[in-house]
RNA sequence: UGGGGAUUAGUGUAACGGUAGCACGACUGACUCUGGAUCAGUUAGUCUAGGUUCAAAUCCUAGAUCCCCAGCCA
């Protein structure tokens, strides 16, 4: 579906509205102003939920010709880090979004920095003290919480809320400069204690803390909150739709005040005590990705990791961004499955199938062909030496994508000895069966027709060796006599096969909704409560799939193969789509042999076999 | 219990007072040198109860269910 007939959801059309009255005001091309950003805490790494935010903001600035920034909402030191940030670049370039000032010699050019706005922040902290809308508080957090009141109950005001002004301004300063310790004293909003939305409630701006920043050292000991810095950040680079997720929607009355305390006396030409008056950008919240069969918290995926029950943050189980990456899934299949589950006020799930199915869509159309055998058997052509050197290679024409004319083709070589599939040979077909079986006649993959004519087995009874006869009239796959066969089969020369290790993934959890509450499972018992709150909360780990990985060590794959670098796509004829993963040795060249390869199955083919199969 | 949101096939999403549509999934069948792809078809829906209207998913009233908010996190 292209983009123009593809429906228009709620924020597309906002914006028409929007650009409809000129609110925004026009870029100086004429084009009306459209300004949207992605703003990540360096905490953690991005996850499919964040590709729909930075999706959903760069495709907006794209279509409307507007702007989009990538924004570092770094405003905690004491949890966030540098190699959050560089992972966070790289995923975010890697999805294809573009922004102002952005180079590929220098990967953080042009990438902005709400620490970078901290004196500002902090003059107009200073503003609405001296407007009466701010005061230094001396209560503890515990005392804040009890002040604060409940959902039911309205808060009291706290002792500090009249202090006066020349007073606040003189604590401000002096928790700047370091003189109080940390969890003092804090900066909070003079609103409402009573009011019914929390937020209001006298919400605390600053907090001091004495922490190392990861871009500006030493140089503050207060910093902002998210409520107080969000909206200004936005304010000040001109963004127009502030756009976050649902559980933000509560805070807008507040990111509201704030900029209209600001705007107290402010006027639109600037003149008078206060100045001009600052932007106001439009919060609209959406509903977040969330897929089925997998977790979304970075809380929780950080436990994946620790607990080492994957192995890292870029495992090809996991839904970050980086495990997506080196899974093999498209950067064009993330875009895709964002378009298509839409953009709405809707809390809803999505089927991990829609991902499957898009990841399949664009791989199927580029994704050269291969053939690699994942459970090898041998199959002897007995009658090869009767046609010919029993020693020789027949290099075969190989179609590289059928969906693609302009991928060409290949040679593969066809020798005497050839591994198939396991399970593409039975020696009692089931019904429906139409592989290989004794009697039955099928074809190999661009290759020949073979006749099953026995089998060898060793002394347990394991099938060792196919005996198969092939038909020379019929290179390249085709009967001269026109007659048909049923199946045909991937194959590999045992001669030139490259030995791989093949890793084969599911769904990281095997339920749908790994983080439902568990209302079969029965308390613990004789445990405390904080024992079944943990054994609640942990739950989930429990619906870990223990198959969502299986490593084959021994799979045989074509010898094109052997140069394949590292992140090459491909698809195993008959199997699904692989990709080469960094664990592979780097290709060396000229070299043939002896270089380790390892493939990530990115997804599987459908399979309706298999299917039918899993039913009976 | 206060406040803020949400509710349309299994899933997600359109329809903005005028034929409830699309996609994924599932199921049939056709075709096929990938049991893939492709093509054709089937399946299945407006949270409930009232009301307004020639006409309601849409407007009104009442209710139900689910989600979010009581960090010096974001």
């Amino acid at each position: 579906m292209s983009e123009s007939d593809r429906p228009r959801h709620f924020i597309q059309q906002i914006i028409d509205e929007d650009n409809r009255t000129g609110k925004w005001g026009a870029w100086p091309d004429g084009r009306p102003r459209v300004h949207t950003r992605f703003p990540p805490e360096p905490n953690g790494y991005l996850h499919i939920g964040h590709a729909k935010s930075i999706l959903l903001n760069y495709g907006l600035a794209e279509e409307f010709g507007g702007r989009f920034n990538l924004r570092f909402d770094d405003t905690n030191p004491t949890r966030e880090d540098q190699e959050y940030v560089d992972s966070i670049i790289r995923d975010v370039r890697w999805l294809g979004a573009r922004w102002p000032g952005m180079r590929d010699d220098d990967p953080s050019a042009g990438v902005l920095y709400a620490s970078d706005y901290f004196q500002q922040m902090f003059e107009w902290a200073v503003e609405l003290i001296r407007k009466g809308r701010a005061f230094v508080c001396d209560q503890t957090a515990a005392e804040i919480r009890e002040f604060r009141g409940t959902l039911t109950a309205p808060g009291r005001p706290s002792p500090w809320r009249d202090r006066p002004i020349e007073e606040n301004l003189d604590l401000f300063d002096r928790m700047r400069r370091g003189e109080f310790p940390d969890g003092s004293r804090t900066l909070r909003a003079r609103i409402d204690m009573a009011s019914p939305n929390l937020n209001l409630r006298d919400p605390v701006m600053y907090r001091i803390v004495h922490a190392a920043h990861h871009r500006q050292g030493d140089r503050w000991c207060v910093y902002p909150m998210y409520d107080w810095a969000h909206g200004l950040e936005d304010s000040i680079e001109g963004i127009t739709h502030s756009i976050c997720t649902l559980e933000f929607e509560i805070h807008r009355p507040l990111y509201d005040w704030f900029i209209h305390a600001i705007n107290e006396g402010r006027t639109a030409d600037g003149s008078g005590p206060w100045g001009r008056r600052i932007h106001h950008p439009q919060q609209i919240e959406f509903a977040r990705l969330s897929l089925n069969y997998t977790v979304m918290s970075k809380r929780k995926l950080l436990l994946l990791v620790k607990r080492g029950l994957v192995r890292g943050w870029d495992d090809p189980r996991m839904p970050t961004l980086s495990g997506l990456r080196r899974r093999g899934c498209p950067p064009e299949a993330l875009r895709e499955l964002c378009a298509r589950a839409g953009v709405a006020k809707f809390k809803g799930t999505t089927e991990i199938q829609l991902l499957e199915h898009c990841v399949r869509d664009h791989l199927n159309r580029v994704a050269p062909r291969a053939m690699a055998v994942l459970r090898p058997v041998r199959v002897v052509i007995e009658n090869w030496a009767e046609h010919g050197p029993a020693d020789r290679v027949d290099w075969l024409d190989a179609v590289n994508n059928p969906e693609d004319p302009a991928a060409g083709s290949r040679k593969v070589p066809f020798c005497g000895e050839l591994f198939i599939e396991q399970e593409d040979f039975a020696e009692v077909p089931p019904p429906k069966f139409w592989r290989l079986f004794p009697g039955n006649e099928v074809r190999l993959r661009y290759a020949y027709l073979i006749r099953c004519t026995g089998v060898e087995k060793d002394a347990s009874g394991n099938i060792v060796t196919l005996r198969c006869t092939y038909d020379p009239a019929t290179r390249g796959g085709d009967a001269p006599d026109g007659r048909k066969v049923k199946s045909t089969l991937h194959w590999v020369s045992v001669r030139h096969a490259i030995r791989s290790e093949v890793r084969l993934y599911e769904h990281l959890f095997n339920t749908p909704d790994p983080e439902a509450a568990d209302d079969d499972a029965p308390e613990p018992l004789g445990a405390t409560a904080a024992d079944a709150d943990a054994a609640r909360a942990e739950a989930w780990l429990a619906r870990l799939n223990p198959n969502s990985l299986t490593t084959i060590a021994d799979a045989q794959v074509e010898p094109m193969l052997a140069e394949a670098p590292i992140g090459a796509v491909v698809q195993f004829e008959r199997l699904g789509y692989f990709c080469v993963d960094p664990d592979s040795e780097a290709p060396a060249g000229q070299s043939t042999g002896g270089r380790r390869l390892v493939f990530n199955r990115t997804v599987s083919l459908k399979d309706s076999w298999g299917r039918q199969q899993a039913k009976a």
